[in-house]
DNA sequence: ACCGTAGACCTACGCTGTAGGTTTTGTCCA
DNA sequence: TGGACAAAACCTACAGCGTAGGTCTACGGT
């Protein structure tokens, strides 16, 4: 992390050695966000990391907000989105998969992309994708848009369960699940003590497939 | 919003005046997360709101993190959901719009519900009454909990697409849906110009409902 | 009349983001 | 070659945060 060594050196930085950038700030915000999570991510933090001034960082980025902006840009720039093929199962496949995968890569710093709303700029390319294979498949102008909305509503949804769930329910932590069935069965709820072994895990790769085949079927029947 | 009088009186509180409780906290919290946002709501904040010492919530409240699940608890507790009727449609639908109701009334605070994966307590409620309308209308248990999750994450990122774009783009901000179509069609990307109109407005009554019938429909086609 | 304790207040600490200022270094032009 | 300028680092300082730990006071029970 720190490449730097020695007493801390004033003023701009010597030929030889990296200088600070936009970049490298992103990318050490991002393993630090993922390590300890957004809301412990502090510009000291960042700074620490990379062997610089707390202030220092703000000759690249505005705000620790703008940093956050920054992290959600450069997940969304992540993804690698599929030509459409005018298959649109087979399309819509591939860009929740896209999306999924990359909510998987970086799970902490996904949230920031499911909860802030970003401001046009990055958000578009995604968008234009979407549209894309809705285009492809036969969508008209306006229903696309409404159809965009409804998957990217389910996709919303979905990943932040995921991603906020973290690795447990997966079917591997056995007594956790146990434990969680018991305590569902205690609920005195009707449904959800009758339901509680279903209830006490989720596959998260199961979950996803129903869903996405729900999807999928609603887009066909809407498709015009 | 402050009660009391004259300067601060310590030691325990006189029998005449109204005592701090934790009810009276976490009602002061919610208005003041609807008025600052969430990110702004600070102990200290609703300490002042409430005429109070910051440090006095700390008697019925473990912790800020503690005072934001307590919103979220209350927030569920709001919702008011029907008792089901049979009709898979009619009751999904009752369902939601408890769901978007809430999120409604309290934007802001509904945006800590959709994001913290709460434990179970509170949030067993609305899974008990969305367990029930799936029971009524013939849904064998292990589909209806992939069902119930499907519904959920369709209405958790609906919820958060409404809760977090604000009032705007409701159609009535004409000049700002101008502005936003002039940037569309300006963006380079092809799919997203030639929907920029549809792109630059978004009336969340429509969308709502475009989602929801296909929610309904996805749920019909699965019901096994 | 006394005392225990619930429930208020106060002090203080280590953080946070960041405004504003200082210093060093590279770059460019005369 | 030198001197002005700008970039980019560092440093100081401040207001505000959550909250640990301590203090005080009036009520309720004996």
């Amino acid at each position: 992390m720190d490449t730097r060594t020695g007493p801390p050196r004033r003023g701009r930085p010597r030929r030889g050695q990296e200088p600070l950038s936009r970049r490298r700030i992103v990318d050490a915000a991002m393993a630090l966000a993922e390590a300890e999570g957004v809301e412990r991510l502090t510009m000291r933090g960042v700074a620490k990391h990379l062997g610089v001034d707390a202030m220092s960082l703000y000759n690249h980025v505005a705000s620790r907000d703008a940093l956050l902006d920054a992290i959600t840009e450069a997940v969304l720039a992540g993804l690698r989105l599929p030509a459409p093929s005018g298959d649109l199962e087979a399309d819509v496949r591939a860009v929740a998969g896209a999306f999924r995968s990359a909510a998987q890569q970086y799970p902490r710093c996904a949230t920031l992309v499911l909860t802030r709303q970003l401001g046009a700029p990055a958000a578009l390319g995604p968008t234009e994708a979407v549209l894309a294979v809705l285009d492809r498949a036969g969508f008209p102008p306006g229903r696309a848009v409404h159809a965009l909305r409804t998957a990217l509503a389910f996709l919303v949804g979905s990943l932040m369960r995921e991603v906020s769930a973290g690795p447990a329910f997966s079917g591997a932590d056995v007594e956790g699940a146990q434990q969680r069935e018991v305590e569902l069965r205690a609920s005195g709820l009707p449904h959800v003590a009758a339901a509680a072994p279903d209830l006490a895990v989720c596959d998260h790769d199961e979950e996803f497939e129903f869903g996405l085949a729900a999807l999928v079927a609603a887009l066909e029947a809407v498709r015009g």
